[in-house]
DNA sequence: TTTCGATGGTGAGGCAGTTCACACAGCCGC
DNA sequence: GCGGCTGTGTGAACTGCCTCACCATCGAAA
């Protein structure tokens, strides 16, 4: 039994209009500065494992997830990868790049079939010099992603294996009760969001399967048990 | 050969106005704005080792520091402590807090007699609603604090003991040449910096000690061979 | 002056996690 | 239906760093 992957371009859920229209950045603006930006904004299907952007490119601008998944991620000389956020549909990122105009630190791939919508920063910032409100909403996002990193940092320098990947199981998979409770990632990846190697990830993740507390698919996880879990995230070790 | 320390107040080298007016963040504002923004502020003297703010704390505003460092750490279940930012003369700090309304994540602990600046989030935030062009000071500040962030969940995840902890002296005793080149830190503060254990970080000085790249002093390290270390900085690995 | 906390120094032993070397299953393209 | 790739499963050996248990020294406070 596996998680199926689409093999068409994905479900082109919501267009663009409607993405700016309900997105918190954006839905407090009057309809007719939402089509001007719309007027700006491209869309771009991408493959699942297609690179959106590379470290040291230009940052050509913003991205937003129409239908999809990404991830973000840097690799070291000898070839091991670090996962540092991944956004799902309705989130935006490589705002970094788009606000300081400096090259991306990090790259972009695909963690699925992708729609993206694109808006260059040419065409964005003398929006945002006009927009003091738009300004402040990404003040706001960069403080939550400082935020997250911050406790990036935490996690990985004060807390073990089987913690930080209990916690990112519950965090891949919040928002779903019961049988839906899954996500569809592959270990690998998985290992590289809690910075350790994939085989001891998937030696973990095989205990708590024997005890029931999650299934394992090929290229999917399923979580059966959170309390289990979230008893392990929050005492801080695996207490069997 | 010990590393002086300040026991009376540190000299106040720069008043309050003239931090202002050569901040980045407000040079090129007009000289009333500046007055006014001024009149907002107040300053504090904390010995070495005052805790600032801590974790938890509501955010009430942004500091500066004008003269003296400060570092921003966060502390584990267990004692760890893991220093996340270090701040010096001319620097500001807090701003996530001040941006965002939220509590403080981490612990703000004075590395030396320190005279800080405080301003008020609730004076600062009106200013920042009308002048469109501090914000987008802040946003400069924010974006480098999250390349910085990234660097450490980096560092933290690729590099290993002795290449962290050279990258971290270089740091450290960067802006100054020859037998300038030292900086007044305890082993443990470095320890907390790099996130590995103080005993593991003190058999790696002395080793370079014995080579001569490095001078170990009580509260201090010279840096005799700034480009043997900035080799393992590099190279990431100890050549030996 | 004595005491005490903070800082620095050091070795022995242990262990969490890596690395390496496989094996095996699905799935895809041809 | 055949190769090859991706994803997964697993054990043995290794190792970097931690933990623990000390001791020495300095500076400041009592």
């Amino acid at each position: 039994m596996s998680i199926p992957r689409a093999k068409q371009a994905p479900q082109r859920t919501r267009d663009k209009l409607s993405l700016l229209r309900s997105h918190p950045l954006f839905r407090d603006l009057p309809g007719a500065v939402i089509e001007h930006l719309g007027s700006y904004m491209r869309t771009r299907r991408v493959a699942r494992g297609t690179t959106i952007f590379t470290k040291g490119d230009p940052g050509t601008g913003l991205m937003g997830v129409l239908a999809g998944a990404v991830k973000v991620s840097v690799a070291s000389a000898d070839g091991k990868d670090i996962v540092l956020n991944t956004f799902r549909e309705g989130d935006i990122f490589g705002e970094i790049a788009l606000l300081d105009g400096r090259p991306r630190t990090a790259d972009a791939i695909a963690m699925a079939d992708c729609e993206l919508i694109v808006i260059e920063r040419r065409d964005f910032v003398p929006f945002l010099g006009s927009h003091p409100d738009v300004m402040l909403k990404f003040i706001e996002i960069l403080c939550s992603r400082l935020r997250h990193t911050s406790e990036q940092v935490q996690d990985i320098t004060f807390l073990n294996l089987p913690t930080r990947l209990a916690k990112t199981l519950l965090q891949l998979t919040a928002g779903e009760e019961g049988a839906r409770r899954k996500a569809a990632i592959t270990q690998r990846e998985i290992s590289q969001m809690i910075g350790m190697s994939r085989e001891s990830t998937n030696k973990q993740l095989r205990a708590w399967a024997k005890r029931g507390w999650i299934r394992l698919e090929r290229g999917g996880v399923g979580v059966t048990a959170p309390d289990k879990l979230a008893a392990i995230a929050a005492e801080g070790f695996d207490a069997s």
